[in-house]
DNA sequence: TTGTAAGCGTTATCAG
DNA sequence: CTGATAACGCTTACAA
């Protein structure tokens, strides 16, 4: 199928009139070498297309340049933007990032991460999904480094960044109650992982401190046709709320889709919608969507800061804000 | 930074009391060994917890099992469509992908070239931008395969998959005739790749054909953004078009946000509208865009099941049809 | 600064 | 079917 015929070290060395070590060198940053040697060694590369192979290097170094990015749903806006950072961050870290896809089962996971082992990347990054608890263990066993984004547990070994969320429903609470609603809802999605739970049951909370009950609606997957039907259900009751919180943006803009073109609802003068991450459709015109703005930057760098840190880092969990982003879909005053 | 302790084959070996060689055969598909020691093999791994080292083995098979994706704007629904599927696909082969994000220059595309180059990738795909014709020469010399995706230009030697837009141009002049529409339109954005001038061209040519001119405009990158732009700018003329072709969906969108809400546009009944792409929002309520289909899946499959096949394959050239895709921004009678 | 030589973890070859 | 042995392309002591 595949007959490379790549040009070796041993070629160049060659070409060069040098030893073998002297190429190497000569690609080895901080090397002890000659700049004039280094030169011979460069023009001769360069003339026969060498590329050192990372291959053999990782071998060698046992430390392969590679970073292995565990995701699912990656045509998601919220999701690919934060592929986006990483691989930039990554790569201006000089590392390179692979990609795996775990659409479909949970059981993908594990097939990532063993793949992530077989290549001898030198970290993980898990973006979806839960890994088993097994081959976390084999991970970290083995010097693989591994960052779980949003998935709030209680792994060992890892570095684990959630959001910050403790202040969340408060917020979304206040600003229903400032814009004089009083019938919330809750719209979420039958995902049921951890953090998208942890919205609903803090919402619900924040509520009842303030003396008010949510009607919690949960359907389907976490996306845009979820927030159709959530908003169909709901918006059929007796008691019609007049302000949902929706567990992401994606989910948001169908509720809005759905309550403006079957239920010929104003918003935000009929109902008040606010949503979560702060995706790019979520400030188009269509939408102003009031919303949580993810930190993808901020998630990015922190865990390409950490993986590159040289200290062993014991089990780390780091807390980032989600920053409230007011625009139009909820009532100002 | 990394000091990685795997177990390898030769402790597997002494473990399960076979040789080095046993080892390998066991994790080798259609390899001659006996079915039992196979399982004492395959038992003392999982004991250890061994994993094959693909860096390694594709040292010495000289193929990685990587294939290089090149992609630039990898947060816009279309590419990450397009990757998601291209990733699943080529694992389903047995391949895994490595991301390369080529945002800002253009020079970016050889460096990721020849990170695929680096690490003995088996093939690269291209989804942005334009590599050097002397880096395609190098991989296509080095026997790495090469699919360049929409980018229609004279390389030899790698796969070029590219729409088939013949018809667009045609269908969409035919559709506004049909609608009554006289005053065209097309919004175009300043990136000036190949492709995307292409269906501005096509457009003029097929409009002209008819005995009608088309206000062409053009600005920015492509995104919603921009279409916001033109709308402003096109709906400011004199002569006021009342329909636009939009170079893609992301643009078109952003054009009709701006006609509604800055012009208070109604759409179809002043404006008609059709885009290209059909990213996810096309088809959201709020827009319901008329435009054509992106083979996403054909694309994928097409790029994978050249690369995994065994004729030499000569440069070749693939062109695939973009269905006409209707919905409601275009008046049908 | 340079070259020599050993070794990284595999797989392919070739006797047995 | 199995086990030794020689690659694969590179890095890194070590000695010169």
């Amino acid at each position: 199928m595949s007959d490379k015929i790549f040009v070796s070290a041993e070629e160049v060395a060659r070409k060069a009139g040098v030893s073998r070590s002297a190429v190497s060198r000569a690609f080895t940053a901080g090397a002890s070498i000659a700049p004039e040697t280094r030169r011979k060694v460069m023009e001769a590369a360069e003339a026969l297309g060498y590329h050192v192979n990372h291959l053999a290097r990782g071998l060698m170094r046992n430390e392969s340049g590679i970073v292995c990015l565990v995701v699912s749903d990656m045509g998601t806006p919220y999701r690919s933007a934060l592929i986006k950072a990483l691989t930039q961050q990554l790569q201006n870290a000089g590392k390179i990032a692979m990609l795996v896809n775990t659409d479909r089962s949970d059981e993908r996971v594990d097939m990532a991460l063993r793949q992530a082992i077989r290549y001898r990347a030198d970290a993980s990054i898990v973006l979806s999904g839960m890994p088993d608890k097994s081959l976390v263990d084999l991970c970290v066993r083995n010097g693989q480094r591994l960052v779980l984004i949003n998935r709030n547990d209680e792994h060992q070994g890892p570095l684990r960044i959630n959001l910050d969320e403790d202040d969340t429903a408060q917020s979304v609470v206040t600003a229903f109650l400032r814009a004089g609603c009083r019938r919330l809802a809750f719209a979420n999605s039958e995902a049921g992982t951890p953090s998208l739970m942890a919205r609903e049951v803090g919402f619900v909370a924040a509520a009842r401190e303030q003396g008010l009950d949510v009607t919690v609606e949960r359907f389907g997957p976490t996306g845009y046709e979820s927030g159709k039907v959530l908003a169909q259900r709901l918006m059929t009751r007796r008691e019609r709320p007049d302000a949902v919180f929706c567990v992401t943006d994606l989910v948001a803009l169908g509720f809005m889709d759905a309550a403006r073109h079957q239920f010929s609802l104003s918003i935000p003068d009929d109902l008040c919608v606010v949503g979560f991450d702060d995706i790019p459709q979520a400030a188009w015109n269509s939408y102003d969507l009031t919303t949580f703005a993810q930190p993808i930057e901020e998630i990015a760098a922190a865990a390409v800061a950490w993986l590159m840190s040289d200290d062993v880092g014991q089990s780390q969990s780091l807390r980032l804000n989600a920053p409230f982003v007011w625009r139009r879909s909820v009532r100002s005053a």
